[in-house]
DNA sequence: GAGTTTGAAACT
DNA sequence: CAGTTTCAAACTC
């Protein structure tokens, strides 16, 4: 209990420099140093039992600093957000640097000896969750997030791992070292497992309590569980370990480097579970799913990545957590939260920080889309997927995702999951695309595939920059508002941490000329009125400046639109478009795949299952992480969200819209509702509104995804506009209230 | 892996 | 605002 809260205070300290966090008093007192954590027997207890490895910290910290920036940056590149990202950069670089040599050197160790005792040390991580079985509620809300088959397990492992891994890595300082936030995250893990199997009542009683956006997730976690138990034991492949042992997830949860550890561990389920949190961190809710489904190890890299996006999302949870108060619940604080997390995100948005996403939305579109296609096969497997699209802005996009996977299992038990159907329509058809493109393109060249990987990942973005310096929107890692890191192959990089002051001058100036150079590329601008104009595309998303293509037909990716997964519009100057997701004739696509009929192909678990494994044969779990969303992180909280949501099928969408933890579904409803109208009328001018109205971040504008369009709440629509984007936040939001649960214990 | 194509970003 | 240049991703071989 104690080192959660440390840890998340540490987070919270670093956010707090960044960005506001949510600051108890508690956590800045902790936040203190880590050594003393690392110190205290606690610690090394902890240590011990979860296998995450100061190394894999390290990891997590790079990509998290990419990630997060990546995912969130995207979104928080938005002008107003500009200045939070700029903090969050800094912040995540410095995380990252710093970290990964601590945690590698002091942490390796006892990684080392985690590791021998991870196997064995089920039984400890069992024992942790025993420790902490009130924290475990509290972080529950996260767990709820994650649908996992069982429910808790996968849940508890993921959620709270990404949770607290992603409020490290936002707030914790390099010395925060991962290892602490591992160790929080594994006691985390290993708590929520305990509330969860416990008793998800409890846990939703711990999340509401925490203050988390819980309330609703929780209720609908709980219908999850129900749904999910059963459905993802059988989808995820890991799912029959992980449900099994939820102290299994706890260990892998708590490990930030069991990912990688994963990789050799792959046999054990534990393994499984350790990989498919570090990486869900990423995806989020995803995580689990991925992790079970494709392999742990095709993922590592995005989910590093992912995991800062998750971690945005996280912080964002927390965020609204702690500022909307423990007594207010996903609603208001969402709202609330998505304003300020818009503000927040500017780490972000773009940043994928956040799992990928949705990272500087241009970068963070990209990302996105490829996410998406990520998040396609997820769905394609739960159904939801088209969820998780409307969550894809930007962050969002990872938790969109997960929620979709998780919606599945929901959807399987539920039935071909209404709610997810209606939210995702639109998205789906364009995540289909996408990840049919994707998953050909993987197919087709092993190029592709890696950076499609990498970019699923998206957060996880490379570039490959020689002569801009990483300066300048033409490198994916700055437009994403991450810093370029290993992976890349930039020569003369200047978009490290070590060169903030260069990389922030940069933005300033670049968005100085363009507020909105940083914010998503794609918007939704469904107004029906400009739909009908513009093309009837299906689509609600459209590229906000729109496309110029001349030679490639807008069926490639160097068509903006056409990589965001998003149809032409009139603001298009293409010619011969042929954009498969809505051409500026109004033409739709052919690629649109009928929900049904993705249901049907995603239903299966199997389905799910058999294309989780390719892409992570192929790409590896960068697309899982995708999410992008954003980025990621989110996604998984957002995917509890989505699942309970669908979990309860009945409330769907209409819960979500009304009640407050509702208002996340909300956020996912509007794209297809008539808020989805509302936000889609606003169109790039809507961004900015939403930016500096609710600092929303552009990712919450993105909506990107939805293109399709059936709206399965349409009659909602009547004041959504607000809400829609309030609820896009909220989306995005639901990976943090998991962080912020803990982080708050 | 090298080279080409493409279109956005940046510049004038 | 339009035209041109620069740039790096996407793509092809």
């Amino acid at each position: 209990m104690k080192m959660i809260s440390v840890v998340n205070g540490e987070n919270d300290e670093e956010s707090e420099k960044g960005i506001v966090v949510m600051d108890t008093p508690e956590r800045t007192q902790i936040a203190n140093p880590l050594s003393k954590f690392e110190d205290s027997p606690v610690f090394n207890y902890i240590n011990s039992l979860s296998p995450i490895k100061p190394v894999k910290s390290m990891h997590f910290t790079q990509t998290f600093s990419s990630l997060s920036f990546a995912s969130l940056p995207s979104v928080f590149t938005s002008p107003h957000v500009s200045s939070l990202k700029d903090s969050k950069f800094l912040r995540r670089h410095q995380f990252l640097d710093p970290l990964k040599p601590e945690l590698t050197s002091e942490d390796a160790k006892k990684a080392e000896t985690i590791e021998g005792n991870l196997n064995t040390d089920q039984n400890s991580s069992k024992q942790q969750t025993d420790f902490n079985p009130s924290d475990s509620n509290n972080e529950t809300s996260a767990v709820p997030l994650n649908g996992c088959s069982n429910f808790e397990s996968s849940k508890l492992s993921y959620d709270p791992v990404s949770v607290n891994t992603m409020n490290t890595l936002k707030m914790v300082g390099p010395s925060a070292s991962s290892a602490p936030f591992i160790n929080n995250v594994s006691a985390d893990g290993s708590l929520r497992t305990e509330g969860e199997i416990e008793g998800i009542d409890a846990l939703h009683h711990g999340k509401e309590a925490t203050g988390c956006d819980w309330d609703s997730l929780i209720s609908d976690a709980s219908e999850l569980l129900n749904f999910n138990s059963p459905s993802e034991m059988v989808p995820y492949k890991g799912s029959g370990q992980n449900t099994l042992d939820c102290t299994d997830y706890k260990v892998d949860g708590t490990d930030n480097n069991p990912s990688e550890k994963n990789d050799g561990m792959n046999g054990a389920p534990e393994n499984h579970q350790t990989v498919d949190s570090t990486l869900n961190n990423f995806e989020v809710g995803e995580p689990v799913e991925d992790a079970d489904e494709g392999g742990p190890n095709v993922f590592r890299g995005m989910r590093r990545r992912c995991l800062v996006f998750e971690m945005s999302g996280s912080r964002r949870k927390h965020f609204e957590d702690s500022s909307n108060g423990s007594s207010l619940n996903t609603s208001e604080s969402n709202q609330t939260v998505l304003p300020n997390d818009n503000n927040l995100p500017p780490l972000s948005a773009g940043n994928d920080s956040s799992r990928c996403i949705l990272p500087g939305i241009g970068l963070h579109l990209n990302a996105i889309a490829s996410n998406l296609v990520d998040q396609k096969v997820k769905h394609e497997s739960s159904g939801s997927t088209r969820q998780l699209i409307i969550g894809h802005p930007s962050g969002i996009y990872g938790s969109m995702a997960l929620a979709t996977l998780d919606a599945p299992s929901l959807e399987n038990d539920m039935g071909p999951s209404q709610n997810s159907l209606l939210v995702a329509e639109d998205a789906s058809k364009a995540l289909n695309f996408v990840i049919s493109e994707e998953l050909s393109q993987s197919q087709t060249s092993p190029k592709k595939k890696r950076r499609r990987s990498d970019a699923d990942g998206e957060a996880c973005k490379r570039c490959n920059c020689k002569k801009s310096k990483c300066l300048k929107l033409y490198c994916e890692c700055f437009a994403a508002g991450v810093y370029c890191v290993e992976p890349c192959s930039c020569h003369d990089c200047f978009n490290k941490p070590i060169h903030e002051d260069t990389v922030l001058a940069t933005r300033k100036q670049i968005e100085s000329r363009n507020p909105l150079a940083f914010a998503p590329k794609v918007i939704k601008t469904v107004d029906p009125m400009q739909e009908d104009e513009l093309n009837n595309t299906p689509a609600s998303a459209r590229h906000k400046r729109g496309c110029n293509c001349k030679k490639s037909g807008c069926l490639k990716k160097y068509c903006e639109c056409y990589q965001g997964g998003v149809g032409c519009s009139i603001n298009c100057r293409c010619e011969g478009c042929k954009n498969t997701f809505g051409r500026k004739d109004g033409s739709e696509m052919d690629l649109e795949v009928n929900p049904a009929d993705e249901s049907e192909v995603i239903g299966s678990d199997g389905s799910l299952q058999m294309v989780l494994h390719s892409e992570a044969e192929g790409i590896s779990a960068t697309p899982i992480s995708a999410t992008p969303a954003s980025p990621s992180r989110f996604g998984r909280q957002s995917i509890a969200l989505v699942k309970s949501s669908k979990g309860k099928p009945p409330r769907s969408f209409l819960a979500i819209k009304g009640s407050s933890s509702s208002q996340r579904f909300g956020t996912l409803n509007p794209f297809k509702g008539v808020e989805n109208q509302q936000l889609q009328t606003v169109g790039e001018n809507e961004i900015p509104e939403i930016l500096e109205g609710n600092n929303g971040s552009p990712i919450s504008g993105v909506k990107s995804c939805s293109p399709n369009s059936k709206r399965v709440s349409p009659p909602h629509s009547g004041g959504m506009g607000q809400r829609s984007s309030r609820k896009l936040i909220l989306q995005s939001i639901p990976s943090f209230p998991c962080l912020t649960p803990n982080s708050k214990q």
